[in-house]
DNA sequence: AATAATATTGCAAATGTTTTCATTTCTGCA
DNA sequence: TGCAGAAATGAAAACATTTGCAATATTATT
């Protein structure tokens, strides 16, 4: 009774066990309408008794669905990212899938490492974050024919089908209101742009709709922040000791938009009577600030959501049906933009 | 030549393209030692020209490790556990795993059903968020002997090793210098407890360390509030129209002492002249905050590492080495706390 | 130059499933 | 009661690897 030592419960032993082939076991799991329900019972009883659990691997190299989705990100803990990262795993798992997840902090040579990770896993999917990559990366995925989608950033002529928003166009709507309100003297604060193709067409759209009203950011006031409340905020600070203010900062997301808030308040600039601020992203929270932050709406739910649904229709249908999506980004003109107080 | 119908490409093909047999191209991937080092070149030439990729499913099989590591978490996106998984991923993928991620979204039923895919898909272990779980999950983790971590929460009696920080004593570190500062009128907004071991031991370290002075909780500033920022800035609205105002409100998370100072800033309300606010967790920018956000630390990017080495010591030794780790929080007296000002 | 020791390789069995095809068992109907 | 057709089951091959053992090639030793 004690005979615990090896549970090698395999299908075979759920077959002995219900008194059945194992093809029998197998077909009750995969086709229950082709075997009788009375055997159906005692095979689940075998199943219950024994514990038994299905083994996907072996079922894997039939050529049967791994029923997994391969997905490398730059990083989890930016809200923009974690936001994203939550809603198309539980839409994917809705689906019936898990997510293999990896991240490789922006470094390329590490994602394509971890997409012959996922290819060794024989995922069903990949998908990757932004449209650029490393050209070794996709043509990797390219030649073993792996159905893969882009996420987060929308182009037309991108690599591969991809559902996301159009960052330029983010940038170019944050642009044209801090132009509309008559700034003139504009600040921006980005993180690095190299590598990272949602922060550069960002803020090619600003600067492009801040030209067409003869506006350019000058260089001194064009600041680097990678990523974080803190950065931002002392890159901030940085500039009042300066002395010489703008009339507006334009920020690269809302987390900057938070450090710069900070920065303005600590150092008694008000918001928006001396100061516009705008952040992109419109992250959770970003309403709630006081003042409420004026942004540009980058729904990462529907992004999510849509990217789910449509990975999950590249794996079943090898036709070239239309995949991607192209997510409109909307601003939201709130608490933290006004016209330019006097100099 | 125009061959690429059937790329089947297998260790055959390799092993037929580099004229050996497929048992010495197996070697040369899993012991190169044994293997001479002009037929490893051989080898790898073939692969390359191939583009052969192994497939982890077929090893695994063998009851080879799969490489995976299971990782079942309530919701990714809360800056908590973004942080959290990011660093624990982080650390496994150097040691040479992928991480399996879903999320249960608190919902305890699913963690199970997740559990089960966890195991379907044959991870080398498990990390679960937190000590509460279904008895069925502990149950089926215990019974197929997989290797289980619990992460975040620390307890010495848990079902499994655990490796993260007492929220008990978080919240008794925070309510002690609360007390400590002289405030005997005190409010609380919390997540809903049930069915969150971390919230309720937080909430119960408060309220004993605020006992020990005499002072008690008042039902009707207990406020409850889902982690958000929203949320948590609406309760405390609710509160200032109320009137009756407390001199001190501790959260439950930084999240919440976020929305609270929104709240409090709009109200007209002094931080911590009129108002003392804490926090618990210490996510990224609360330091930053205007004033800078009293809490204590959690440090989730240790907990992260950490548990990644555990959870690789779990599954190659068998032995019942002591795999836990107790770390501890500590807390950091900022700019949002101060004694009770003038009623 | 012969032999022993060692290094390298190949053969075949094993891993846990699924699936095709053949065989057996039921049904309903004459 | 027998039979055609359908329903249910089983046997065996296939999937892509790894590995123990045996066979062969290489090297060192005398």
């Amino acid at each position: 009774m004690f005979e615990k030592t090896k549970k090698k419960t395999d299908i075979i032993a759920v077959a002995k066990a219900a008194r059945v082939s194992p093809s029998t076991v197998s077909r009750s799991f995969n086709h229950p309408d082709l075997v009788k329900a009375s055997t159906r019972k005692k095979i689940d009883a075998a199943v219950r008794q024994l514990g038994y659990i299905r083994n996907r691997a072996a079922q894997t190299i039939h050529g049967i669905r791994s029923g997994t989705i391969g997905l490398i990100v730059p990083t989890v803990d930016q809200a923009i990212f974690a936001e994203l990262i939550q809603s198309f795993s539980e839409a994917v798992e809705n689906l019936g899938f898990t997510i293999l997840l990896a991240s490789h902090g922006f470094d390329l040579d590490r994602e394509y490492a971890l997409t012959r990770k996922m290819l060794e896993h024989r995922v069903d999917a990949v998908a990757l974050i932004g449209i650029e990559h490393a050209q070794d990366t996709l043509d990797l995925l390219a030649q073993q024919d792996m159905p893969t989608l882009l996420l987060w950033s929308f182009s037309p002529d991108a690599a591969f089908p991809c559902v996301g928003a159009d960052n330029y166009q983010a940038g170019y709507l944050i642009g044209t209101h801090v132009a509309a309100l008559g700034h003139k003297r504009v600040a921006a604060i980005f993180p690095p742009l190299g590598g990272n193709d949602r922060a550069s067409l960002r803020f090619a759209g600003v600067t492009d709709a801040l030209e067409a009203v003869d506006c350019t950011i000058p260089e001194a006031w064009r600041l680097v922040a990678p990523y974080s409340v803190a950065t931002a905020k002392s890159a901030v600070e940085a500039l009042i000791a300066d002395g010489d203010l703008p009339t507006a900062i334009v920020c690269g997301n809302d987390v900057l938009a938070w450090g710069t808030l900070h920065a303005l308040m600590r150092g008694g600039i008000a918001v928006p009577g001396q100061m516009t601020v705008t952040g992109i992203g419109d992250f959770n929270g970003s309403k709630e600030f006081e003042p409420s932050l004026t942004t540009v709406r980058i729904p990462a739910r529907t992004i999510g959501a849509k990217a789910a649904e449509a990975i999950v229709r590249l794996t079943t249908s090898e036709e070239e049906v239309d995949i991607g999506a192209l997510i409109p980004p909307e601003i939201m003109v709130r608490g933290t933009s006004g016209p330019p107080g006097k100099a």
